[in-house]
DNA sequence: CGTTAAGCGAGACGGTACGTCATGTCTTAAC
DNA sequence: GTTAAGACATGACGTACCGTCTCGCTTAACG
């Protein structure tokens, strides 16, 4: 490759301290979770991990990017805690209403258990105000999980249980979509009524029938 | 509502310049529109404005509660520039796709409008992050917009073109928050196709009829 | 009839409010005596006087102004108590030394008067480095001060107790500086036996007779 | 002497940027000597020294502070470049008179001297005001000179052509304190006369013999 | 004796400087 | 050659006062 005449002279990652890695991922975590993401510094961060600044900014450009990966790695570890060894799926029980109902309903939980709130929120803040945070946001976290209701959709039309010419990228929109944005921007309240009537809707219209 | 329990002793209001303010808040668009929010600074407003810093805190405690209100005033000489005089409504055709598909797609256009996106894409991102904020963004400019739909689903439901059981309040979502989602957070593409199809699934379902 | 458009227009002194001209002398000399010079401020005076500020600066148009007229008003009503209607003077009991040492034993009682030592100190400081304010100060304060050494001085060179060739002007700077310096830069202890030694020092001189 | 209880974890001093402190004590010194003791600010000796205002901060508490140790380092490199390596001393020609009016006439010339004036006008003026900034004053650079004084003054006792009872450290005081005062106060003019005269005075004392 | 123009209390205003905090870069010593 | 430590230049923070400028409201002199 190229040799980069870039500020930083390349550091080299096969020398880098796991301790150092990991010891930084907590203490953003723990920093976001107590202060709030605005009043997390890249100072605090590295005296919190007992680490020197330049060990942060050598490896990351801002604390949005820490914080990204920190939270990324603490969801790989959820996700591996979670199913060990194996893909998560959505279960499909041949009754896509019910399963639907059910993943949202763990998905409610999850919003509201302070360990992930508090950093997905603030990265959720900082993906919308800076385009490239937020596509790493997306493309990382969102995705793989949005993904899941794809596949589970096009299961759902294979067993015709859902119209064939509907795009099931835009379908799963009519549920996820409300419920995140009643999370992000406190739009209204999130409850499991909400996400069943959501299903519902969204599988029957709202036109008589 | 609430008194404040500020530490200054409440500054009188009927003295307040008027010049002041409305140079704060142009200078406070102007600059989230060309520098981007975070890099804005309540130093930087006030010296665009031609203004004290100390009038800056005496009226509002943060740049986002400055531009909160600017962009409150924006949009009120908007609506007022747009239909004076009068409430803005969705109108009634009688056909309820058609009259929400139109809706939508000025929404596209107006979210592609530089002079609206900073700010109000800012002031997402910091409702996100801050509930008071979140609160007022919402109370103040999304909550009456989506009133209007509520409305437009009530006279559909007295029509007989939607059923009755459904909540207006939560059907809106099913259009509404899609195409918020992929505004904010870069999650799709924005178009008048895709606004097209996010009224026809919500209005007659995914399922097979 | 156009009075002009300068800085001030000369205000009215027929009409000026006597009660608040002493509130601001009040305010002043306590503000000094209870923070200390650098401390107080004209918003201070102002709001511990219960004026506007525009008052004070009607009248003066510096802090050490108001101080320097408050200081002044203070002597006067002081010495107005010591010795109502009539001027003072140094007594002359004919021995040159004993007068001058019970002066200055007063002197050092009064140097160590809070009420008088805040102030005079302050306006000492502000008069080293504004020459303006030092040289009212001197000619105001402290030179009649030091003529009542001067004619002392020369009644004892009438009397023959003082080299006719000798400058009493000068003559009383052996006594009046040693002890101004003391207090002033605080370059020793000050005290009766000290002033009397500069006394019979300066009478006698240094060498031996 | 004291420990710090600073709130500052205290800086490792041995990391201190020599070319920074050197940068600040002549920015400090300039500026004085430009504008004035009361106009020079914290912020223009940062900036006048291209150095951060936190550099400052971490060093020094307040202007009085830096002024006074680059006054202190002014002094001492003058000093010397007079006399490289040696003690300064009032010379003794076995004439006191003599010698004492030599040296006062240059502290005439070295008070006029306006590379000195300024600061040290300043830091007096301080001084007066600001106890501990007056005592350093004082111990720094007062007394080393007036020591000096004290030397040569017992140096004429035991020539006996000082009365040995005589305080040399009063003694002294009976011309450097009016010279002191004319300087600081504007009490009157500084001349060759004047201090010749004072001498005189006092060596000889006022009264006849 | 009522008019009216000044001084007055109050305090908002455009500014300057304060002293603090965090940024991102750089240097040093320890490992 | 990465690391912990932390000094550095930079620049924004939010506060305190500055000196100027309106506001109504006394209040005293005059017409």
């Amino acid at each position: 490759m190229a040799t980069q005449k870039s500020k930083q002279p390349a550091p080299d990652a096969t020398r880098r301290s796991e301790k150092s890695r990991r010891a930084i991922y907590d203490a953003a975590l723990d920093l976001v979770a107590e202060v709030g993401y605005p009043r997390t510094t890249v100072e605090g961060i590295a005296a919190r991990a007992g680490v020197g600044k330049q060990t942060i900014y050598r490896w990351w450009s801002s604390k949005a990017e820490v914080l990204l990966e920190a939270f990324l790695d603490l969801s790989e570890q959820a996700a591996q805690q979670a199913a060990p060894g194996q893909a998560y799926a959505i279960p499909d029980t041949g009754d896509l209403a019910a399963d639907l109902k059910a993943v949202l309903r763990m998905t409610v939980d999850q919003l509201k258990d302070p360990r992930f709130e508090a950093p997905s929120r603030a990265l959720a803040a900082e993906g919308v105000v800076n385009e490239q945070v937020g596509r790493v946001f997306v493309a990382k976290l969102l995705e793989p999980s949005l993904q899941l209701y794809v596949d589970r959709v096009r299961a759902a039309q294979e067993a015709g249980q859902v119209r064939p010419e509907v795009d099931p990228r835009i379908a799963l929109e009519l549920w996820v979509s409300p419920l995140a944005q009643r999370w992000l921007q406190y739009t209204g309240p999130i409850s499991y009524d909400y996400t069943d009537t959501l299903v519902d809707y969204a599988l029957h219209g709202l036109a008589p029938r």
